[in-house]
RNA sequence: GCCGAUGUAGCUCAGUUGGCCAGAGCAGCUGAUUUGUAAUCAGCUGGUCGGGGGUUCGAAUCCCUCCAUCGGCUCCA
């Protein structure tokens, strides 16, 4: 017998050799109906698989993590037996299941596929389901795995058994499609209700773009039609949210082929808001003793070969720009760490001066590639939020913990709770992508792991994610559709202080190298405005929003009322225009609602004789009529309340 | 840059297998109306159908090419 210890700590005793699914069934058949695989001691297996040692367990079902991703990689295999069944001769990649369904890198050979397939796909597979297949796992000699692909013709799947164990391969076979697999895997295919075959991508094979491209299939299945249906709906829903869409709608930005494509034109509402965030953190930041600097948009190339971004960069950068007469070379300026290190260096400085945090709002410009531009999260042109911080070695820690501060609350008023916090390291065996010394980069990163540590922030590390200079630590939010996108970024570097020589005198009187700080909490203005339009559907905090407040004259008998109403209100700051159409009072609301504006003022002849407005605030209905003051009074208390709350 | 898709008026979209001067709604303009919580009515303006090239008696429609956008891949100082 073994001990089996369930999630609330009770232990069962079971006969050696039981299964997961007789497991659930001991405990309900509800339970047994609905599990997907089972962790054993935190590994996830078959749920047909025997246990024979004491262990503690989890059933899985579509609640659990571990049973989504179960159900979306057996999902994966079905459509691949599918294709195969369909187009015979189709080589197979990888097929993983991945946050909202899975997909599965295809080498179509002759065949082509496109959406019009997708229905085909998607009978042949249901076709697949209703047989009620079973997932069998085969433990296979490396030989043997070999000897299967090779008779297949499969060198994809060929070359993943090259980098495998011998002793530790299988394959699952289900209907006629096995694939080698480490599972784990549904019991049969009857679980799986709904499938829907959602988009086409070309992906290289192994993520290497020198080599081959595979068609990706990506798929979505659920255990219910209306759970898919949902889904769908959902992802319509989201789309309505896309800052390129609202961006539009609400006059907020443009882009124009004129102008050149990744490189985003403000318009005067957009520009506004921007203007306040722009402010809001100039405030934070002088509070925490930065100083705002201005450099120029062009740097000489001699200041980039210095910095080491020409060595990196150079070839990918837009050309340079020559002066008519000397020849001399200048680059656009694609970052602003240069600049901010020659102030630096500009007169010597102290240990007492230390440290020295020069912010600018920078604009850079980077040649992105073509398919890589994608609304304003990725463009050729955008302002950093940036600041450089020169401190001594004593003072990093607790800088760099300033700087978390700060983007923790930038982040919180502005309620992105959704962020995950990843610290970005080298690849120690692909050294030679950076620059700086083993002993320099082992210091940077414990820096910034100790700091996230002591701000007892949850982080995810991501190998070979650090900027060639230094090790990051990353704030990512999501947007509508659930791509991440980095926003704040806080970096160590010890590496650009050497290469422009920059010193400070130390009390003992001798010269010692500064640690720079590389930090922007919104990342870029572009990106961050685009992930704030997703997040609140262009209903941006009233703080922020280019127009609060619309004023609607009943008609154009009371426009001037309405005038008297605005100057009264200008006064009181409170940001807000007439609607002096000749329309309706109805048509006048329903646009003002289209506009997201958060307050609608209605005046007519009530209004006027008792010097009122009558509040109708976005999507909540008629508020009843108030004074003047006392509208401008509610929201500016509404305002300093939102702003208050984070501090 | 790569794979795939898309591109018709300021916006959202129709336009059948190539065939008369390319359509609608909204927006805009003009006029009427002077309006009370999500669209008042009428008239009018507006497009070398993304650009260029080709096939054809004839192209928004078929072919080539370039550009831009969208979904991914790669990349992201």
């Amino acid at each position: 017998m073994i001990n089996i210890t369930l999630p609330d700590s009770t232990i069962k005793q079971f006969s050696k050799g039981v299964t997961g699914l007789e497991i659930a069934k001991s405990i309900s058949e509800g339970l047994a109906r609905n599990s997907l695989a089972i962790v054993v001691n935190g590994q996830t297996i078959d749920l047909l698989r025997s246990i024979n040692e004491d262990a503690s367990i989890k059933i899985c079902t579509w609640n659990d993590p571990e049973g989504k991703a179960t159900f979306w990689h057996s999902s994966a295999h079905l459509m691949a037996e599918a294709i195969e069944i369909l187009y015979p001769g189709a080589k197979f990649g990888i097929g993983p299941n991945i946050e909202n369904g899975f997909y599965y890198d295809i080498d179509f050979m002759d065949y082509t596929i496109t959406p019009e397939d997708f229905k085909k796909i998607e009978d042949k597979f249901m076709e697949i389901i209703s047989q009620k297949q079973q997932f069998a796992r085969l433990e296979k000699t490396k030989s043997e795995a070999i000897s299967y692909f090779s008779q297949k013709g499969d060198e994809y799947k060929l070359e993943l058994i090259d980098g495998l164990e011998d002793g530790s391969i299988t394959f699952y076979e289900c209907g006629q499609f096995t694939d080698l697999c480490r599972g784990p895997h549904l019991p049969d295919t009857s679980i799986v209700k709904a499938f829907k075959v959602l988009s086409l991508a070309g992906a290289y094979w192994r993520g290497d773009e020198k080599r081959k491209q595979l068609t990706r299939v990506y798929g979505i299945t659920f255990p219910k039609r209306k759970d898919l249906d949902e889904y769908l709906v959902l992802l319509e829903e989201a789309k309505k949210r896309d800052h390129r869409k609202l961006g539009k709608e609400l006059e907020l930005f443009m882009f124009s082929q004129r102008v050149g494509s990744g490189l985003p034109i403000w318009l005067p509402k957009g520009a506004a808001l921007r203007e306040r965030l722009e402010n809001f953190l100039k405030k934070a930041q002088k509070a925490q003793g930065y100083d705002q600097v201005i450099t120029p948009h062009i740097g000489n190339v001699e200041l980039y070969k210095t910095s080491g971004h020409y060595q990196k960069y150079g070839q990918d950068s837009f050309r340079p720009i020559t002066t008519p007469v000397e020849g001399e070379e200048f680059f656009l300026k694609p970052m602003n760490c240069p600049h901010h290190c020659e102030i630096y260096s500009s007169k010597p400085r102290s240990y007492k001066d230390l440290p020295v945090r020069l912010a600018e709002f920078g604009t850079v410009y980077r040649y992105e590639q073509s398919g890589e531009l994608h609304g304003l999260t990725r463009v050729r042109g955008f302002t950093q939020d940036d600041a450089h911080l020169f401190v001594r070695p004593d003072q990093l820690l607790e800088e760099f913990e300033k700087v978390i501060d700060l983007v923790l609350y930038i982040f919180k008023t502005l309620k992105f709770e959704n962020y995950t916090a990843q610290i970005s390291l080298r690849d120690p065996n692909n050294k030679e992508k950076y620059i700086g010394s083993d002993e320099n980069w082992e210091k940077a990163e414990n820096a910034i792991m100790q700091a996230a540590k002591e701000r007892g922030l949850n982080t995810v590390v991501e190998i070979g994610e650090a900027a060639f200079y230094g090790p990051k630590l990353d704030f990512m939010v999501k947007d509508a559709i659930g791509r991440k996108w980095q926003l704040g970024t806080i970096q160590v570097d010890y590496n650009l202080p050497e290469r422009f020589e920059l010193e400070y005198t130390g009390s003992d009187n001798q010269k010692h190298r500064p640690i720079m700080i590389h930090r922007a909490p919104f990342g870029s203005m572009e990106r961050f405005v685009a992930v704030l339009i997703e997040h609140t559907a262009g209903n941006f905090p009233l703080w922020l929003t280019p127009e609060q407040a619309i004023i609607l004259p009943i008609s154009e008998k009371y426009l001037d009322y309405a005038e008297k109403v605005k100057k009264q209100l200008d006064l009181l700051d409170i940001r807000c225009t007439i609607d002096d159409r000749n329309e309706k009072a109805g048509k006048k609301i329903r646009d003002a609602e289209m506009k997201k504006i958060p307050f609608m003022l209605i005046v007519g002849e009530k209004e006027e004789a008792e010097n009122t407005v009558s509040v109708r605030k976005h999507t909540e209905g008629d508020q009843g009529m108030m004074k003047i003051d006392i509208f401008a009074k509610v929201i500016n208390d509404e305002i300093e309340l939102l702003l208050s709350n984070s501090q």
